[in-house]
RNA sequence: UCCCCUGUAGCUCAGUCGGUAGAGCAAGUGGCUGUUAACCACUGGGUCGCAAGUUCGAGUCUUGCCGGGGGAGCCA
């Protein structure tokens, strides 16, 4: 008999009907003449209650399982009289595949602190909250490709070893074979001549640069890989490796670039909302209130577009104070953009045209010569969750401003070559994947939604 | 990297004025019971993060180091 998964015993299956279900017991409680067992498979938040009486052959061995243990358990479903559960199923037989002595198995049947269980990331998937969390983030990734694959994008790969640092957007990670007790050395240089690749290089920060080459090739095209910034960071927000959605449209400005951020979270949150409804509701009620709502709300309205001119203006006559100051010219701080879509607007805002100096050397000079056409997507709670721009497509302007980023040409030849043959007007934007399902989930720290988190002194598992 | 908080039982925490260690949950045993964070009783469980200092005496005060958390910067 093949094993039936408890989600689609939830879903569709009806009292009389004979399965074999396979998971872990969370719990275990005894009754006269029988005892419940609550088994989770994995496939869904709630688990099956399974009867087990103790007329049944090996109630005994039954009597010893404990909270972790693996099962098999063939039986049939029934009504349940109890009135948290429709089904319930009752043991003609079980198994116990593996053990979990409860002296030492750490997981309990009760609430854990998220600290804690970071120190067992190697079984914290078992649990309600990293169960429902990593549902989530597949259903993310799922609505992500659908999206893109629906409106004809290509799904490209860009390298994960790179020699551009593309934008300065953070430290690298070096990757070489180097002897690290014994680096060659070159006056006061390193020597990469005998290197792996002959060169410096390092993990990749962005596949940006890479995805311009393809779409200025393909048309449209996206990425969806990993990430890596070797930044000190410590928030709850950065991590020293993360995944990043990268789409890129030939043919397409500024307006196109906020049209698509646009639609593209409103269908990953739709699809999230609707095959994930019970994890869902879970968040909903047990991290963050209103989790399911703020989402419906984002899915259903058009997100606020402003100029970072009218920002600035916005929180100059906000009348609060700032730590920061607030100035045309400077960038937009955390508190800024928290008032700006917590407060002001109250749902997601994309701000536009930004100062040129506080942005990266690619993106497309406004006419007005001291903007350019960049655009930050900036939801409650997270901030940031997108940043795009129209890039600039013109050689000479990119040279120049390349130059002035301190970037050398020579380095960069490849790149300036989509400008130098063919150049078209272009635009994209880079997702973090993990802000995402934060927000989705509401989870408050980002080392919660990746299964095993990288940030700075920690590496584990 | 900077600022703040924190580290006591397996987990979550309390511990007053410096006087030698506590609770709830978990675990073990027994009981009860269509239970569902089950319930009731009993039992076991501690290098108070590490090192030094002050003191007759340090979980408690001081310094250093290490770990964890929150905020900021950098960004996604």
């Amino acid at each position: 008999m093949k094993r039936t998964r408890i989600v689609d015993i939830l879903r569709a299956a009806a009292p009389g009907t004979e399965v074999l279900v396979k998971g872990w017991v969370r719990t275990r409680r005894d009754a006269k003449g029988f005892s419940f067992l609550e088994i989770n498979d994995g496939s869904s938040i709630t688990n099956l209650q399974v009867i087990a009486a103790e007329a049944m052959p090996g109630y005994d061995i039954v009597q010893r399982i404990t909270t972790g243990c693996s099962v098999a358990v063939a039986g049939a479903l029934t009504e349940s009289p109890g009135t948290r559960q429709a089904l319930e199923l009752h043991a003609a037989e079980i198994t116990v595949y593996g053990w979990a002595d409860p002296e030492s198995y750490p997981l309990q049947k009760k609430r854990h602190s998220f600290e804690f269980l970071r120190e067992i990331a190697h079984l914290r998937p078992r649990t309600n909250t990293f169960g429902a969390v990593l549902r989530v983030r597949n259903a993310l990734a799922r609505a992500i490709h659908e999206f893109f694959q629906d409106r004809g994008f290509v799904y490209v790969h860009t390298p994960i070893i790179t020699a551009s640092d593309c934008e300065g957007a953070g430290e690298m990670f070096a990757v070489t074979t180097l002897k690290l007790e014994d680096i060659p050395r070159t006056k006061d240089c390193v020597d990469y001549a005998g290197d792996f690749f002959g060169r410096k290089t390092g993990l990749t920060v962005s596949g940006q640069l890479e995805g311009e080459l393809l779409a200025t090739a393909l048309g449209d095209i996206y990425t969806f890989g990993p990430t890596f910034r070797a930044e000190n960071s410590n928030t709850s927000r950065h991590l020293a490796e993360f995944w990043m959605v990268e789409p890129e449209m030939a043919f397409a400005d500024i307006t196109d670039d906020m049209d698509l951020a646009e639609d593209f979270l409103r269908h990953i949150f739709a699809a999230c909302l609707e095959r994930c409804a019970d994890d869902m509701a879970f968040f909903d009620e047990r991290v963050q209130r209103g989790a399911i709502e703020t989402l419906r709300g984002i899915a259903d309205s058009r997100f606020e577009r402003i100029t970072y001119t009218d920002a600035i203006d916005m929180l100059e006559k906000s009348g609060e104070s700032f730590e920061y100051p607030v100035k045309w010219g400077l960038d937009l701080q955390s508190e800024h953009e928290r008032y700006i879509t917590e407060k002001k607007i109250k749902k997601p805002v994309i701000v536009i045209d930004y100062p040129r100096e506080i942005k990266a050397f690619y993106m497309k000079l406004n006419d007005d010569g001291r903007t350019v056409r960049a655009m930050d997507v900036l939801v409650p709670r997270i901030g940031e969750i997108i940043g795009g721009s129209e890039r600039e497509d013109r050689y000479d302007v990119l040279l120049d401003r390349m130059r002035a980023a301190g970037l050398s040409a020579e380095d960069y030849w490849w790149y300036l070559d989509t400008r130098r043959f063919g150049s078209v007007p272009h635009a994209g934007f880079g997702l973090g994947f993990e802000r995402t399902v934060q927000f989705v989930t509401g989870m408050q720290n980002i080392r919660d939604v990746i299964p095993f988190p990288r940030t700075p002194g920690s590496a584990a598992f």
